[in-house]
DNA sequence: AACCAATGCTACTAAAATAGTAGCGCCCAA
DNA sequence: TTGGGCGCTACTATTTTAGTAGCATTGGTT
């Protein structure tokens, strides 16, 4: 259904308004865009370093992924390597807040799970 | 890969490290999680009801998406309906500037494409 | 009682995305 | 000229998602 990369305005994956929220909603619920941007938030690397900060994900993926984000206006390349452009640093400044509450929420699971 | 529902502490699809916030990344980026706690948080609906309000995604992953986010603490079910738990209107306060965020992204791109 | 509409699903098939592995062509330094 | 790192592409196998149909249950209505 997605034809190609999620753009607002048009249809994505899953979504046929193409309203803002969820063209993002589809780039981000894509493996690995949401730890791209994690990975990347610490600067410039190269494909080969981010591919191993990613846990060795295919490079098929993260070469698709780079893509995508790269024409959302999220990513770039330079000398320096592959890196956040101004928008996806805006972006992970939303997405920062993520890792503290993920280990809240680490905590509260497994003390609901010691709790049976 | 993944041995099911994302869970801090073990590891996910696309992660072997467990580390919360991979296990987060894993299970927002899912097709329709993040759309299925978005629409959730203007409150308890029935399974039918978040179908359309999620565009008519299919019934076999909006079953699959909540049995992993209720499994995650996040959802819950009672009369009202389906509905986000505290621990999911928590994780909804961090996602909720996403919508402001991404009609700027919107704006930027469009402007972008005029460029050219 | 018989009907009806709405609910939460399950079953099934087809299409698409992802995982996983191998290796190519390029550049640069030794 | 050999070796290493680089950014990939090609390919197959597996998993996920899309899309459609319909079942079993509940609750109200006639």
């Amino acid at each position: 259904m997605s034809a190609g990369v999620p753009k607002p305005g048009s249809p994505v994956r899953g979504s046929k308004t193409g309203k803002p929220i969820m063209a993002l909603f589809d780039l981000m619920g894509r493996s690995w865009a949401l730890g791209i941007i994690w990975q990347l938030s610490s600067g410039p690397m190269t494909f080969r370093q981010l591919q191993d900060r990613c846990e060795q994900v295919s490079p098929t993926v993260l070469n698709k992924r780079i893509k995508e984000l790269s024409q959302s206006g999220l990513v770039t390349r330079d000398d320096a390597g592959y890196g956040l452009t101004a928008m996806g640093k805006d972006l992970y400044q939303l997405l920062h807040p993520f890792g503290a509450w993920s280990e809240a929420w680490a905590r509260a699971l497994s003390a609901q799970q010691q709790e049976r």
